[in-house]
DNA sequence: GTTAAATAGCGTATGCCATACGCGAAGGGG
DNA sequence: CCCCTTCGCGTATGGCATACGCTATTTAAC
């Protein structure tokens, strides 16, 4: 699913607000608040079953209890409604916590806080971010931690450049990760299971003698979990930050 | 789009071969590598004008002359075609080069090659590829990196963990490169009049004092471009990397 | 108190999409 | 030469987002 084309000019009005209520006319029965719950508690329940693509605007509209084409009366299309969801689900972070924090620390905190929020809303990754938006709160967390970050000394441009960066490592294996623990969930088959499954094809590919390495790799060389390739990722991208920064 | 309830025995059925051509019966006019060249075509002119999830199997059976339902006498589905097609666009990491290259020069050389397969085929880094499925091209892509890689005494675990953030990071910063240049070039609006056109917006936001780092920055700050992202990205991971790796 | 303007709710229709099913056509092996 | 297999693909089904216009409901104005 995607953000694709969406009007972003209409999507900055729902997000920031700047909503009249004329008294004129009939009374809303809902509220973009409300369904901007709604679809998210909806998408929360489809990405950990049917995925997330099976998120229709019937299916929020049914969770409201009223018809489909209701819901065009408070949003443009099922895009914008999109960009409602991520922002509404960005958590400002914590400012909590001494202030002598390094950067480190404050990235790690960043980091493991949008973790969290990937696994809470496991439709999250699968969002086609690739034309970000900034809501109110998207805006109001990217504030906030730069706050944090700023006394680094480190400039505002690389600091960006180090979030973007972060941002993108956990999506990308939030991603898998909520995806296996999704088609396990659905199929009863576990990742070993599937692996086992298809070793018979994979077996002939390797005694083939096309593939020398990956014939001479261990066995548990692939053992490796999720959590495991985010906090190697992780650490690996705030060493590289150090080298640059504090030379 | 995802390659999401797709078969996945039916994939490396497929990926790896192993069709009969028995003699009985009308012989085929098509042909799996002409479905998939199609799908590869049609999914590349698209990428760049409706976006990634306009390709169809209409769209591809007519650009093969042949109604709808005949390729699914080849595929057996829209996510087992995705599978091939992702497999048939890698490309093998050249081997040519010195034997001497340390592992951050193939590496960089790995990204850039990852980086320009995304623009040569600007649907690559959409495809949902949460649960990857190695296919003989895939699969030789990877015994070379880590043939060549090898030699740096890396063990195998991390060079893979390696490999999978790195190509994660090209992927991110790619994805959204490429959907800016779609959004331009359909739009006629470059990013710049975009932004400038959200400045109201924006403006009232920045002088209603919630932002107060926001409204700091300099106006130049987020003037950077992917490239130069994709750049960053990559010389931290390198040098996250050897921190790791050669203390 | 009545009416008209404004707005909400939403049924229906359109035009996409993937794909299941079955019929008729086209070859080759016997 | 015929039958059996396989292929091409028209048609049908059920999903989707959403445009349009009718009806219902409210309040402001008279």
């Amino acid at each position: 699913m995607t953000t694709d084309e969406r009007d972003l000019g209409r999507s900055l009005k729902l997000l920031w607000g700047g909503r009249t209520r004329p008294g004129r006319g009939r009374p809303p029965a809902l509220s973009l608040e409300r369904i901007v719950a709604a679809a998210i508690e909806v998408a929360d329940e489809l990405a950990l079953t049917e995925g997330f693509e099976a998120l229709s605007m019937r299916a929020i509209a049914q969770r409201l209890g009223v018809g489909t084409m209701s819901l065009y009366r408070y949003v443009p299309g099922k895009s914008e409604l999109l960009d409602l969801m991520l922002d509404h689900v960005m958590d400002v972070p914590d400012e909590t916590g001494g202030p002598d924090r390094g950067w480190r620390e404050i990235l790690s905190a960043a980091a493991r806080q949008h973790w969290r929020l990937c696994l809470d809303h496991p439709w999250y990754p699968f969002v086609d971010q690739s034309r970000p938006l900034l809501g109110p709160r998207s805006m109001l967390g990217l504030d906030r931690l730069l706050a944090l970050l700023r006394p680094s000394g480190i400039d505002d441009r690389t600091l960006l450049m180090m979030i973007s960066v972060q941002n993108d490592h956990v999506e990308s294996v939030a991603r898998r990760y909520v995806n296996e623990r999704r088609v396990e969930r659905r199929t009863g088959v576990t990742t070993e299971e599937f692996w086992a499954a298809q070793a018979p094809t994979l077996e002939k590919a390797m005694n083939s003698g096309d593939y020398p390495v990956m014939a001479d790799l261990a066995d548990d060389t692939f053992d490796f979990s999720y959590e495991q390739l985010f906090e190697f990722g992780l650490a690996r991208l705030h060493d590289g930050f150090a080298a640059h920064v504090d030379l």
